[in-house]
DNA sequence: GATGAATGAGAATTCATTCAT
DNA sequence: AATGAATGAATTCTCATTCAT
C-alpha cells in the first residue's frame, strides 16, 4: 500500500517534470512549477530524486530505456538491410518529435556540448569529459555529462549494429565507414526533425515521409549522373 | 586615438564575452566573468551593449557578417557545382569547428528551440515566432529570437541559391526538393561538427576531410547498387 | 502552532516593512534593510509579497481598512452633522499623524503625482491613468498606481457621504458643492497634518486641537463681518 | 562673449532640468536624459551645479525668486485685505498649476517629510533638521533640506504679512491665530491643486476659479446659519 | 514518509559621479 | 572650458536546496 502510493508519487512527479522540462528547457523549468503541477511537496521531489538534474536524468533515461527496446527489435529483425535503416530513422523520428525539447536538452546542454566540454573515448571505451579550454570540469560535473553520452552512445550503437551488418552483406560502397555513417545519418535526421517544426509547422506524418525521402536520397544520392568516387 | 581607445574598449569586451560565452554557454556566463575578464566595468558593457542578450547578439552578428562574405563569394564563384557545394559546406565547417559553442547557443538557446517556442515563416516571408506549447512569447521575446532566425535563414539562403543552380542544371535528380536538401544538408553538417569534437576530440583538418567524404557520399549515396527511386 | 510561525514571519516583514517605509520613503527604502530589520530572508519577503511595490501596497491596504471600518463607524452614527465632520476629521488626523510617511508616499510617490501621471475618472467611474506630458505609462505602471486611487477614492467618498447628508438637511449655504467641498477639506487637512510635524514637532493632542479648531473656522469663516456671498 | 556662452550653457541645463524634473520627478530624473536635451556633457553640469540636488535646488531657487517678487507686490499694493487675500492665492495657485511636479518634489522628496526627517524652529528661529525616528541626518543632509524649509518659509511669511494686516484691521475673528491660519490656508490650496488635475483633468482657468469660491467659504465658511464660536 | 516555509548566494541592470583628454 | 567614456556600489528579484514539523 505504501509502496503504492510512493510509486504513485514518483510517477506523478515523473509527468509533471516531463510536461515542464518540454515546456521550459531544463534552464528555465523550476522545481516550484513541477510540484505544482504534480501536486506534491518540494521535500518529496529530493526524496525521490536528490536534486534538479537528477531528476531530468531519471526522465531521460526511462525514456530512453523504452526507445532502446524499439531500437533493438529493429535492429534484429529479419528484414532487409534498407527497410531496417528506414525503420530505425522512422522510429528515431517520431521520438524525437515527441521529445523534441528533451532531447534538445539533453544533446546540447546536459552533455555541456554548449560549456566547452567534449568527450573523449579512451583506449578501453570508457568516456572521459574534458575541457576545451577554461576550467576543468569537476568531478560532479563529469559524472553527471558521462551519464547524458552513455546514453547517446547505446542509441547509436544499435545503428552502428544495422550499418554494420550491411556492410558485411556488401550493401555499401567501398570506403564507407559504418561507424562514421550511421552516426552522421542519426544526428542529420535528429538535426532536421529539431529544425522541422520551427521551419514550418508541420505535422508528425509530414516529417516521416519528408525523412523518409532525405533518408533515401542519403543512400542513393542526389546526383542525376551517379559515377565512381575518385 | 581616442579612436583606437573607444575601440579597444568596446574591442575587449566582445573578444571577453566570446571567450566566456564559448566557455559557458549564454544562460551560464555572467556579466562578472565578462568584466573580469574584459577588465572593465560593468556599466561599460551597458553603455556599448545595452544589455547583455544584445551583448551575445552583437558578437554573433559580427561573426554571422564575416561568414556571409565568405559564402557569398562561394555561390557566386564560376567553378562547377559540385565544387562549390563542397568549398561552401568546407567554409561552413571551419566556421563551426571555430565557433561550435556559439552557433549551438545560438541554433537551440537563443531561437528557443528549448523552449518550445518555433518560427513560422507567413506567406510574405516574415518570420513570426509562436509557442508550441504554453504561453505565447512575450513581444520582447519575439523580437529578440527573431533576430537570430533571419541570421540562420540568410545563412542557409545563399546555400539554397547554390542548390538552385545546380537544379537549373540538371545537376540533381528528378524531384529533389533543392530548398529542403540545402538546409537539410547543411544542419546535418552542423550536427555532425558540433558531435564531432564532442565524441573524439580530432582536429580541424581530420573534420573537414571526414566531412567532405560525408559530402560526397551524400550527393552519390552510400549504397553499392544504385536503382532509380521507385 | 504553524499557523502562529507563519503568521508570525509574514507579521515580522510587514512590521520591519511598515519602519523601514516610514523612515526611507518608498524608493529609498531597500529590501536589504527590510529584511535586516524582520530578521529573515529576501525569498521569504518575494514569496509572500512578490515584490516591492506589492509589500507597500499590503502594508497600505492593511491599514486603509482599519480606517475605513473607522470611517463608515462614524459616518453611519446618528449625532448632529457637525460633531460628525469633527469626529471623522479627528479620526483622519489622529490616522494621518500615526501614518504621515505612509500617507505621504501612497498621495505622491505611488500614484505618480509626481511623475506627470494622473487619474482621470470615466463616464462609469472607473479610473483611468493617463500621463499629463510625456510618455503614456505602462499598463503595468497603470496597474499599479490605479490601486491606490482606489483607496484614496474610498476614503474620500465616506466623506462625501456625510456632506450629502448635510446638504440635504440644508446645512450648508446655497452653492456648496459636497463632493469637491468634502474632499478639499479632506485633503487640507492632510496637507496641514503632512506639514504640522516639520513645522513645529508638536504632539498629537496638540495637533487634534488645533484641526478641530481649523476645521470649525473652515465651516464658520474667519472673517468677522459676515455677509452673503456677492 | 565667454560669458555669455557659459551662461547660456547654464540657462540651457536649466531650462533642460525643469523639463526633465517636471516630467518624471526628482528620483526618476537621470542627468543622462537632462544633458541630452540641453545637448551638453555631463562635466558642464557638475561643473557649473556641483551635484543633481544642487542643480535641482538651482531651478527651484529661481522660481522660488519669482514667486516672491509677485507675492511681495501682492502684499504690499493699496487694496482692500479681502482682494489682496485672493489675488495672493491665485498668483499662488497659477504658480502651482505651472510648477506642480517641481514643488510636490520640493514639498515631500526634499524636505524629507518622506523620510522621517522633520524641521524645528529653534528660540532664534533658525531651522534644524531632526529625525522623528532612526538614525539623525547627517551633516550634508541636514544643510540641504534646511535650503527648502527656508524656501517655504519664505513663500508662507509673505502671505502672515497680509493676515497680520487684516488682523490690525480687525478683519478675523477674535481667536484667530494668523500665521497658523494663513499656512494653513496656503498648504490647503496647494493640496487641492496638487490633485486637482489628478481629479478631474480640468484647465487652469476652471482651477482658479474652483479655488477663489474655496477661499471664499474659508473666509466666510460654508455652513447656512452662522453663529458664534463656543 | 511528506511537506513547504525559509533561505541566501548569485544574477542583471541602473546611474550619479569622476577625470583624462 | 567642455566633454563623455568609464566606473562600481547599490538595487531588485530568482530559485535550488535544506530541514523542522
Amino acid at each position: 500500500m505504501e509502496g503504492a502510493v510512493e510509486n504513485s508519487k514518483k510517477t506523478r512527479i515523473l509527468q509533471a517534470a516531463e510536461e515542464v522540462f518540454s515546456t521550459r528547457g531544463y534552464i528555465e523549468a523550476t522545481l516550484d512549477e513541477i510540484i505544482k503541477v504534480a501536486d506534491t511537496g518540494k521535500g518529496t521531489v529530493y526524496k525521490y530524486f536528490g536534486n534538479k538534474e537528477n531528476l531530468f536524468y531519471t526522465l531521460v533515461e526511462e525514456k530512453h530505456t523504452k526507445l532502446m527496446q524499439d531500437f533493438w527489435q529493429v535492429a534484429q529483425s529479419t528484414t532487409d538491410v534498407e527497410s531496417k535503416i528506414h525503420t530505425y530513422l522512422e522510429v528515431w523520428t517520431r521520438f524525437l518529435m515527441a521529445n523534441t525539447v528533451l532531447w534538445q536538452v539533453m544533446m546540447f546542454e546536459m552533455t555541456g556540448g554548449n560549456r566547452g566540454f567534449t568527450a573523449v573515448v579512451d583506449e578501453k571505451g570508457a568516456i572521459k569529459i574534458k575541457a576545451q579550454w577554461g576550467a576543468q570540469p569537476t568531478k560532479a560535473q563529469s559524472a553527471s555529462m558521462e551519464r547524458y553520452y552513455h546514453l547517446l552512445k547505446a542509441e547509436t550503437s544499435s545503428f552502428e549494429y544495422i550499418f554494420l551488418e550491411a556492410q558485411s552483406k556488401n550493401f555499401f560502397k567501398e570506403g564507407i565507414h559504418p561507424v562514421d555513417a550511421s552516426r552522421n545519418l542519426m544526428f542529420s535526421v535528429a538535426m532536421v526533425v529539431f529544425h522541422w517544426r520551427g521551419a514550418e509547422g508541420r505535422e508528425v506524418e509530414d516529417c516521416c515521409k519528408h525523412l523518409h525521402e532525405m533518408v533515401h536520397y542519403m543512400l542513393y544520392g542526389i546526383v542525376r549522373d551517379q559515377k565512381l568516387k575518385k
